[in-house]
DNA sequence: GATATAAAATGACCGCAGTCAATTAATATT
DNA sequence: AATATTAATTGACTGCGGTCATTTTATATC
């Protein structure tokens, strides 16, 4: 029989809850490694210790914060989406939500945040399902707007859709990805849209010159 | 006018040497994390200080092997290109260059190295132009494949060869970094393969299903 | 109420990458 | 040969993320 009543579990949440939001306060105006484990905990009011109690490391912690962050993040692009009338083009549609997912990336999340996230995710002490998992809301998007555009017969159907998406999501990480390693020598919505004209080709026929705008250094 | 003599830059070459050839040693057999500073300063017979007169961190070192390394693998490419008979179709060429790279990945460079490097190319604390750069000859080597393609009239001739291989390297790396945080989750082979039929398939018109393996997991 | 038990909290401590004032040693100047 | 100059070397030190034996505190049992 466990020895936790409810009031000892409230009191222990409440001293998690502290060492959260001070993180989170903290992590608002500074990078990952402007702010230490034992700043968080000064501010929190707790010892070093009681960190580990409730996290299992720094990484942990930001990657926590920054799943709840994902999942606001991707109801944005969802009601992005919904906003966009019915009657365009999949692929505009696609390209639309590529651009912005960018303009999201660079404006709300930015650059500094993001690149800690990528660095975490490749460390692999954490688990990052929330934002790499396949059941992430990101895949299921994508995946709607390729069954859109089959079903209005301006993709072929010889691909399934769980495949496509699966590609078109990794191709998005790929480019931002390039987007951390060349900031800020990278034109990251001209290289994103350029490159997603690219693989939207091979879903629906030839392409002339002048839709690839090539502008993007 | 410099106080350096020849055979005081001789000597003190000499200490960078020792540190650099005990850490090629170490890093050998062991990651990136398993093995510290400190150790290879012992191994090497100097003080820590003398560390850091030589090589600006423990990352730059790092990347310093890698780089030689990436050099040789450069080379690997190449040759294996040239053993190609020259009559196969540039479609055909590619997939395989792209083949021979993940399996240099998997079995030459290995996961553990490749991710502490794509780590360091994200921590951006170092230069990693060798393996980044533009001029790094990977690029030369897919614009080599893509112009051969093209004369043959086997690729359309629309978008510059230049524009076609840094977004065919960029694929290539963010596939590389998928396999990095999915690891071992992921076929890494199958994927690639996967991914750059799709991007072929825009540059050489339509596609059957039974031309798109899709057993990778 | 006294005792036993286990969760929660603590802070001294560790190994790490990186720093820097002080020291050593080689070259230039007289 | 004596001195000044500067490059190279040193190791104690710092701040970091993370650990762990110990202490505190709340609950269950008698």
């Amino acid at each position: 029989m466990p020895y936790s009543s409810e009031s000892r579990r409230i009191k222990a949440n409440d001293t998690k809850q502290k060492i959260y939001k001070s993180a989170e306060k903290l992590f608002a105006s500074h990078a990952y490694h402007e702010v230490s484990v034992d700043e968080i905990v000064k501010m929190a009011g707790v010892a070093k210790g009681s960190f580990y109690v409730h996290f299992a490391s720094k990484d942990a912690l930001y990657a926590s914060l920054f799943s709840d962050y994902v999942a606001r993040v991707d109801m944005d692009y969802k009601s992005y989406l919904d906003s966009l009338p019915a009657d365009i083009p999949a692929s505009d549609r696609l390209l639309l939500l590529i651009g912005k997912i960018v303009d999201v990336m660079i404006n709300t999340v930015g650059y500094e945040k993001l690149k800690a996230v990528y660095q975490l995710q490749i460390a692999k002490t954490i688990n990052m399902e929330v934002i790499n998992g396949y059941n992430r809301g990101l895949y299921n998007m994508v995946e709607d707007v390729l069954a859109c555009g089959i079903q209005k017969g301006e993709f072929k159907e010889a691909l399934p859709l769980e495949f496509l998406s699966r590609h078109f999501v990794m191709a998005i990480r790929g480019i931002t990805y390039e987007w951390c390693i060349r900031y800020p020598d990278f034109d990251y919505k001209a290289q994103m849209l350029q490159h997603f004209k690219l693989l939207l080709n091979g879903l629906h026929g030839p392409i002339s010159p002048d839709q690839m705008d090539r502008s993007g250094r």
